[in-house]
DNA sequence: ATGAAAGCGCTAACAA
DNA sequence: TTGTTAGCGCTTTCAT
């Protein structure tokens, strides 16, 4: 490929002056301007990208942690910064983590050797402590709520839509309520959902709560173990609708009706909670996205509330 | 940030020392290795990567151009990526397009560039001729047929899947029978239903095609058009089993039943077709997005066909 | 085993 | 308005 040397040599001019053509900067005579352009598309020249981004100190990529890559709710997130990124003109890199430690830290690692402006948590699984220094190489969005005042974060109030969640059921007449969670108590969500489970109900029996919910089949797997408890709930809260379907799945198989055998409610307003008529718990994943996004471009350290809505079908 | 020169200066040695060092290069006494050790982590340095794939002439990381990303199907194609960039360690960019030909040429240009090592075409706006060239800059690997000898392809056989789906909803006895597509003719895939559809059933009526389908929202649409039609199909396949549930609300809103009154099947099992029971034909978009991926790191130009599967549900 | 020096391809301060 | 030149931060010959 040919470089700025050889588009400066054939066209007769300098390198400064391809420069300031590639940069639209006003200061070069129309002559110039066209006889570096005709070189230019002659040899069809572009500037390599690493070279620009390296001495500008800058690249407008950002880069997307996400644990999961077969969660329809990163999809969501992911999804929500495309939009504004392809509006915007920056670059994004998808960085899968699967909630590896190390992994999450060589993502950071890309703020610091200059190849990422910004990074957007969906997730995380180091503390705060091991990923707040990293700000100092970039801008660092969360997709949950921090006090660091060096995060910026698009969250959703976890705690207020778990309780809402909870006390409709409770207002439904529903006392044997269990619920399914992504992650185990090292994520700060399930444990929000703990203290707001036992807000509405008390004390949370043991065998009413399963972790390590993502998909379909671990939503079977939850069913299985819930609708077999000694005292069977009579609603299960799962943590998106495709661990719901999942549920919805393992209660019909074994003649459950839904909603007067069991009730159920989802998280997210996915396709297929639509589909099947689910209540669910939005959090308006696309928007928290699209927020975090605006927020890295800005370099923005707010913390922006996402509002939520529980949408109610015939699931419950 | 401390550079390599900072780092050579700080621990008495040259350079070309720290960058043996940094790439594990065994000329190095252990002295020296140790002292250029210490002061790298003493100053927390990290190799600026920009400046480091600048001279090395490569990036590992590779493309991903997605038309949209509101569509269940691109996200399989990408997950199937994102497995295997994970596991050879390469970074993936994904490239929203929206079909615009000229984003997808600006996509095609990280390759010229130098930002790109490859590109994965999930689907594509440009003819072949305006593509092939860029081959010349990186890797090009298409998730569709082609026999251009420069870009290699994880396919399907989509003209086989299609007279398979049909033949099969033919057996079922449907002689009325419609379907929907996410582009029109100016797509090779579309076209390839035709072919197939005059295959099974000869001449198709206008009617009984809609295009521009890629969500639930596009289902409704398609069914409130295609259900009242003067003779209304008994049988629907969709290009993808959101669009298939789109449809099938529609068909339960004006109290038809599935399969009674009309049989619905849909493509690529996702969630939602697992969750309402629909047939599907199976193109395995995930394994297409990995051996894609693989494709691209072998800098292999091979034709890959990934076998398809029918799974039959209750919906026809 | 080690270092000096020549790039990779570009931008921007400075001088003219 | 234009050109010269000094970097950006690194790798890699080529000597020694």
């Amino acid at each position: 490929m040919a470089n700025i040397n050889d588009i400066a040599k054939r066209a007769g001019v300098s390198v400064s002056t391809v420069s300031r053509v590639l940069n639209h900067n006003p200061y070069v005579s129309e002559e110039k301007r066209a006889a570096v352009q005709r070189v230019i598309d002659e040899l069809d020249y572009t500037p390599n990208r690493l070279a620009v981004d390296l001495i500008r100190q800058e690249t407008r990529t950002i880069g997307v942690i996400m644990p999961y890559n077969n969660n329809q709710a990163f999809d969501q997130l992911l999804h929500g910064v495309l939009n504004r990124s392809a509006e915007h003109d920056y670059s994004v890199m998808v960085l899968p983590t699967k909630y590896d430690q190390v992994k999450e830290l060589r993502s950071l690692d890309r703020l610091k050797n200059k190849q990422l402006d910004g990074i957007i948590l969906t997730s995380r699984s180091n503390a705060w402590d091991a990923i707040v220094p990293y700000s100092k190489y970039g801008a660092i969005v969360a997709c949950e709520y921090t006090d660091h005042p060096e995060i910026g974060c698009a969250y959703m109030d976890r705690y207020a839509s778990f309780v809402d969640a909870f006390r409709l059921l409770r207002d439904k007449g529903h006392t044997r309520v269990a619920f399914t969670t992504a992650r185990g108590e090292e994520s700060n969500s399930t444990r929000l959902t703990f203290k707001a489970y036992e807000h509405i109900f008390g004390e949370l029996p043991p065998a009413y709560h399963i972790s390590d919910c993502y998909s379909m089949e671990d939503g079977i797997r939850a069913a299985k173990q819930l609708l077999h408890a000694k005292l069977r709930p009579t609603a299960i809260y799962a943590n998106g609708d495709e661990v719901a379907t999942g549920i919805y799945q393992y209660a019909r198989s074994i003649q459950l009706e839904v909603p007067e055998d069991l009730a159920i409610i989802g998280q997210e307003n996915q396709p297929v909670g639509i589909g099947l008529g689910f209540s669910t718990v939005d959090h308006q994943l696309v928007k928290v996205g699209e927020q975090a996004f605006d927020l890295i471009v800005e370099k923005s350290r707010d913390k922006i509330e996402i509002p939520y809505h529980i949408i109610i079908r015939q699931s419950i």
